[in-house]
DNA sequence: TCAAAAGTGTTCGATATACACCCATGC
DNA sequence: GCATGGGTGTATATCGAACACTTTTGA
């Protein structure tokens, strides 16, 4: 039997908060309006985690930016869609034949400014309730990032406010702990829980023309959650 | 630049577990003494998760074994070793190039019987405190899969118990925790803890022709596990 | 003065931690 | 009778869940 050699694809899940619910980075399949994920074929002598970086750089212009791998998708029936398969050999100029790619999962602010890349890579946010039917197997990538991400924050809660604004309310925080996962926190508990964050901390600063009471500002503090980080280890 | 094109191959991380400490499968590295992960080149039109079995399988005579895929290793340092390239291309007969390696993970029942193919690879296991030097980037993913198996238990308690007898001791028990998590559990709390468990029954049988008081014996209850699980949700 | 969101306290049950002694068995 | 490991209970701290009212602000 023949071996296994396959052409390598990045495609990355990338996530932000509108202060509402979850939203993910869809571009536009090349020479169509039919969204994707934001991803692309590799180089030779890559590594996977630079790639992700580089191709993220490339379709959004986002840089720096964390990504966590979370699986490779590898299913000979990925790329069963003939029209798939076609508008891979059109876009990458030959026959593309196995194909399997490595899902990353990133966390974004959602107001982030994104590059002349993006807008002609035709980059846009959607609400993870309402993802288009997508070509490969984006639609199931999406599926189990959404259990990701909730490991991701349990082990690395820092990860919680590359969603968020620098300086945010409680009941943003609160809409980002409810949009992840899915149910609600009562308010009075919620406070008490930011309470015990050392690494939240609240400014002196309110919002202003609101329409009723002010919230205060929280920021997160890295280096206090570095040293909580430091005593659970 | 030109795209990758690479052969795929699945490395195995078996943790089994001795009453001590945990212990990993390894196999002769072919036509050496030297030990590796268990793991191979899979074919072009499986998926990993199936080859993943396969390979086992074909190694050790594992079959059924619950898998974990866990991480791809993409790094073209990887094969930097000139030995190991010259191992691959002898062993597949032909050249091999780019290499890329989907890492699973798995639990298995120490004093399982192993095949004759697991005999003729020379599989066998090896404390983790004492893993020799492996080729490829092998050390790196044992080093990576200690980390994982803890967040496989925590959300799947139940793989605990297919590092077990299907009788087994508080004690072991006891132990099995120590080792995965490299700390000491009070005896007192941990029986407590136990307790919580519905799905760890106590049996009326005991051990015998011990030179103490003898243990009871426990076993996993399946069935109310997924009752459990299944209020979780 | 009303609408809309901010923010606060108490009680309860579950769980983790710390800690010391008597029990059963084979030798 | 002694060495070896088995097995139990109490007190404290933290945490999550349930639950309702007053405050501030702009319109």
């Amino acid at each position: 039997m023949e071996y296994m050699y396959a052409h390598v694809s990045i495609d990355c899940v990338v996530f932000g908060f509108d202060g509402r619910e979850l939203n993910i980075l869809l571009i536009e399949k090349e020479g169509t309006t039919d969204l994707k994920l934001p991803g692309s074929l590799i180089y030779q002598m890559e590594d996977t985690d630079s790639a992700a970086q580089r191709v993220l750089f490339e379709l959004t212009g986002i840089r720096r930016m964390s990504l966590k791998q979370f699986r490779c998708f590898s299913s000979p029936d990925r790329t069963a869609d003939v029209r798939d398969v076609a508008w891979l050999e059109s876009t990458y100029g030959h026959p593309v034949g196995r194909l399997i790619t490595i899902a990353y999962l990133s966390l974004c602010k959602i107001n982030r400014t994104l590059s002349a890349a993006a807008h002609s890579s035709g980059a846009r946010w959607c609400p993870v309730s309402g993802v288009p039917v997508m070509p490969f197997d984006h639609n199931r990538i999406v599926e189990e990032s959404l259990g990701e991400i909730r490991q991701w924050i349990e082990t690395e809660p820092a990860m919680l406010f590359e969603l968020l604004p620098s300086k945010f309310t409680l009941s943003e925080l609160r809409g980002l702990y409810q949009a992840i996962y899915r149910k609600r926190f009562d308010i009075r508990n919620f406070c008490k829980k930011v309470a015990r964050m050392a690494y939240v901390v609240r400014l002196d600063e309110k919002q202003t023309d609101v329409a009723h009471r002010a919230a205060h500002y929280y920021k997160f503090d890295r280096i206090a959650y570095n040293r909580t980080r430091r005593a659970v280890e």
